[in-house]
RNA sequence: GGAGAGGUGGGUGAGAGGCUUAAACCAACAGUUUGCUAAACUGUCGUACGGGUUAAACUGUACCGGGGGUUCGAAUCCCCCCCUCUCCGCCA
């Protein structure tokens, strides 16, 4: 969330950045918010000073007791009564104001970047640029949902039968091929100087809150509600959260983390024509790249981790473009966005397998994650992070890539891992 | 799931209604000393939200796991909850 300083020194520059979200009610919430911060602090001053008043006097009545003039002790006793009644009723409304501004910080989403276009929806993203070939493919040329069938390699009616729609089987080498990309996408980020973590991948409510999740997108995340769990959207929600309620060392900084874990999207409602095979799914598989900057650092940092993420791309001679993301496709957190799709030959579509954010302070003041700085002043930090990769349509990709009337070439990179050079 | 013991600042750990402004030690930081390192000594050393100021200085409040309560006054007493540890049960 949003400082409330950002908020009061900021206004103008949050509310012209807001409208690049195109979300209009910007700065209705901000003048709201700016409203209740005033109260806020009207009524703390005056509860502050009555409650400065009680304390003396509190220490007044021991000194008088000590001295043996008890009825001078109970003269007094019987005025702070009145004190103390209106120091109740001023931290009741103090609290019920807090509650109020928190929920109003809460529905305003992060400011983007001064570089971010406006825009509403992907049809205003700016494409930074292109690489690789599109390949010609042989007539006759399969989807990946076809080829899956073909190939015996992935298998969605077993999912449907032991879970539900959107849950699939791997096999064979379908399996094998999740399994190797996995680790050909960890020690490309081990090499690049990630540590490699293995997170729960339930998290409670608070880390839900921490990173953004809650209360945003409550409806997509799935729940276990037996023990009060969410099931992760992403690593991002565990590993971030590792650094709530923490102050780094600057020595420290950046941190680099990497995860694989899976992922679960109820995406409730968002069934559609063309999200078939592994376009869309409830589990995936991901690995993520989590980085804590600096404030100075974050956004060199972003266009670090796209290199990386674009990295792998061009190892995997997968044809890709990168976007910049306009305001109306950001996500709610995050302040600028990069996107990587991949080029599906045979669906002739773009796929996202990629998303690339600097939230700057925006999940760090949620989660108090701060360090000292030179001057010796905590200072919140900033925080990144992108898939290197998601594995369903890169596999998507892959597939329908790589086909030949013989079989699916399995791009070099790759082989050490899986153990084998094509499925067919 | 059952029984017990605990949760205090960056760490260890005292405090058991007003002598606390949370002791002491360690760590950290600054300085003195020193050819360098080490050691010793001196000093500094929490966070959040306010007031104040050009900025500071200065100043108020809150915070001893969380939330309530008792009291003029709570780290300390009472109630509820959460978590950790030990033992038992179950178990990959």
């Amino acid at each position: 969330m949003l400082l409330l300083q950002t908020l009061r020194e900021e206004t103008d520059r949050v509310i012209e950045g807001l409208a690049k979200r195109n979300f209009k009610e910007a700065p209705m919430l901000v003048n709201e918010a700016l409203t209740l911060d005033k109260q806020r602090r009207d009524i703390q001053k005056k509860g502050d000073d009555l409650k400065a008043k009680s304390n003396a006097d509190s220490k007044k009545i021991g000194e008088l007791i000590k001295n043996g003039k008890a009825e001078e002790a109970n003269l007094l006793k019987n005025q702070i009564a009145n004190d103390k009644q209106a120091i109740k009723a001023d931290e009741e409304k103090l609290s019920e104001l807090e509650k109020k501004l928190q929920d109003i910080l809460y529905k305003i989403p992060n400011v983007p970047h001064a570089k971010v276009p406006a825009g509403k929806g992907a049809e205003d993203n700016k494409n930074v640029f292109e690489h690789g070939v599109v390949p010609q493919l042989y007539s006759g040329a399969l989807p990946h949902w076809e080829l899956i069938k073909k190939y015996d390699i992935i298998d969605f009616d077993l999912g449907v039968k032991i879970s539900g729609a959107g849950f699939p089987v791997y096999k064979g080498k379908g399996a094998k091929l999740q399994r190797a990309l996995i680790n050909f996408f960890l020690a490309e980020a081990e090499r690049a100087g990630y540590t490699e973590l293995q997170p729960p991948i339930v998290v409670n409510e608070a880390s839900g809150y921490g990173t953004g999740q809650l209360p945003d997108k409550e409806g997509q995340m799935y729940f276990v509600n037996a023990d009060g769990l969410y099931l992760i959207p992403t690593a991002e929600v565990p590993i971030t959260n590792l650094y709530r309620d923490v102050i780094l060392q600057e020595e420290n900084l950046p941190v680099k983390n990497v995860g694989y874990t899976p992922c679960f999207r109820r995406e409730a409602g968002s069934w559609g024509a063309h999200v078939r095979g592994l376009n869309r799914l409830h589990q995936f598989d991901k690995v993520e790249i989590v980085q804590i900057t600096k404030p100075e650092d974050s956004y060199n940092v972003l266009e670090e981790m796209c290199k990386h993420v674009q990295g792998l791309l061009g190892k995997l001679q997968l044809p890709y473009r990168k976007l910049l993301l306009c305001g109306g496709d950001m996500g709610f957190n995050s302040a600028m966005t990069y996107d990587m799709e991949v080029f599906s030959a045979a669906q002739q579509r773009w796929l996202e397998v990629s998303s690339v954010s600097n939230f700057e302070t925006y999940q760090a003041n949620r989660l108090k994650l701060r360090y000292k700085n030179k001057e010796g002043k905590m200072q919140l930090l900033h925080t990144l992070n992108g898939s290197a990769l998601a594995l369903p349509r890169i596999v998507a990709a892959l597939l329908e890539n790589n086909q030949t009337e013989n079989g699916i070439k399995i791009p070099e990179v790759l082989q050490k891992y899986t153990g084998f050079d094509s499925i067919n």
